[in-house]
DNA sequence: CACTTATCTTTACACTGACAAGATCGCAAT
DNA sequence: ATTGCGATCTTGTCAGTGTAAAGATAAGTG
């Protein structure tokens, strides 16, 4: 993958991704440039410019990635549980260890100033993450669950929900990677959480049950 | 104060913090340079190393000073609330607020890999901040407040209690910045941050009785 | 085979942060 | 008053960056 025979790459496109991805993880994205993502890949410094256009298409294109990568984690969490309360806890924690795993991928995915928002890949991978933050929250209220395509928040007091729940392990993972959090002993981490989704689901279970009667 | 007749400034320090502060708000960070800062303060390019240092050095010393603006709107918040659900609702928008009007100054405030974490002037800015937030929780639950000298963050519950207070509150300010809530229309989302802030007060009032009996 | 297009390289430019060395000034000690 | 010292600011330099333009090479298409 690094001795080149010939004048074009074949595959150049990703070993690009694959090289920016290793950037992040070993330098973060203050170290990210493209030409060190080029050096990476065995090619000129402008190799990149025709695949991505320039440094936020390039970012923009690892953010849908990363996107997709939190999409399955999350997917994967929810699969193994038991009781309404243990999938909530369940994405919550797997939300919370990939930006724990993947901290500087965490950093650029919620940096609009960096990315091309308009980009339908990186839209359609965040929008198809927040499906599965909200399906939880709907199975919470004991609604029907909703995929990726019909996707209509329906009433507000649904929306309310899925945004109390994620602006809650959203902080979470962003106050903990950034240090905010140095309060809490690093062993009592994941028992807060653990116990912060506990309440948090019985909050919202128990106000579903009382609207619906 | 742009004319300057000496070879020394005088106030060179304060003018480069105003010229930064400056450029936060109509570059962004990613437009802040230490040459743009000394331009705007009518010096050399290298002026800027003998006070700050470093980039690093000048961008903590604005986070710094990020943190005291803040500190100061949820005091000023606070002191107007006639509930303890109020006070609640008033600290979150003010939070909030501030990361509308200063959303470059509040990204620079959270990214940790930018700043001096080692700092004391920035430590005890956010410290400063973080115990407003931590009063108005200790009330929630009826207990003493503490100034920021004694600060002793008693019994898990009450950081536990802290922390998700914190964490929403974050959360929906960072999710917000970075245009992740497009879900919710533009009217809705102080409308939302009143209701979900009641709700919470509301399950830390409860909660803490529990207790108590 | 000729031609076109996609892919990659080379070259160039303006900009940046950091460093080193020099210029200027304020100020304290004499 | 003068001398010297240290703080402050300037000038010059260097490696590194993103981006653009123009050239080189290969792959595919008629």
């Amino acid at each position: 993958m690094s001795s080149r025979k010939s004048y074009h790459h074949g595959d150049l496109r990703q070993e690009l991704l694959n090289a920016g991805d290793q950037v992040l993880m070993d330098l973060g994205f203050r170290g990210f440039t493209l030409r060190e993502c080029a050096r990476r890949a065995g090619v000129s410094h402008a190799a990149p410019k025709h695949h991505f256009g320039d440094a936020r298409g390039f970012l923009t294109e690892l953010a849908g990635l990363a996107f997709e990568r939190l999409h399955d984690r999350l997917e994967a969490a929810m699969n193994h549980a038991g009781s309404l309360e243990a999938e909530f806890q369940a994405i919550s924690l797997a939300y919370v260890r990939f930006a724990q795993e993947f901290p500087e991928h965490f950093r650029l995915m919620f940096r609009c100033d960096l990315l091309d928002t308009d980009s339908p890949t990186l839209a359609v991978a965040a929008h198809k993450t927040l499906t599965r933050l909200s399906n939880v929250i709907l199975r919470q209220r004991g609604e029907p669950e909703k995929t990726v395509e019909d996707y209509k928040p329906p009433t507000t007091a649904i929306i309310n929900d899925i945004v109390i729940g994620w602006c809650h392990v959203h902080g979470f993972a962003h106050l903990l990677l950034e240090r905010q959090l140095s309060m809490m002993a690093a062993g009592e981490q994941e028992k807060y959480l653990l116990e912060a989704s506990a309440r948090l689901s019985g909050m919202l279970r128990s106000e579903a049950h009382n609207k619906s009667s």
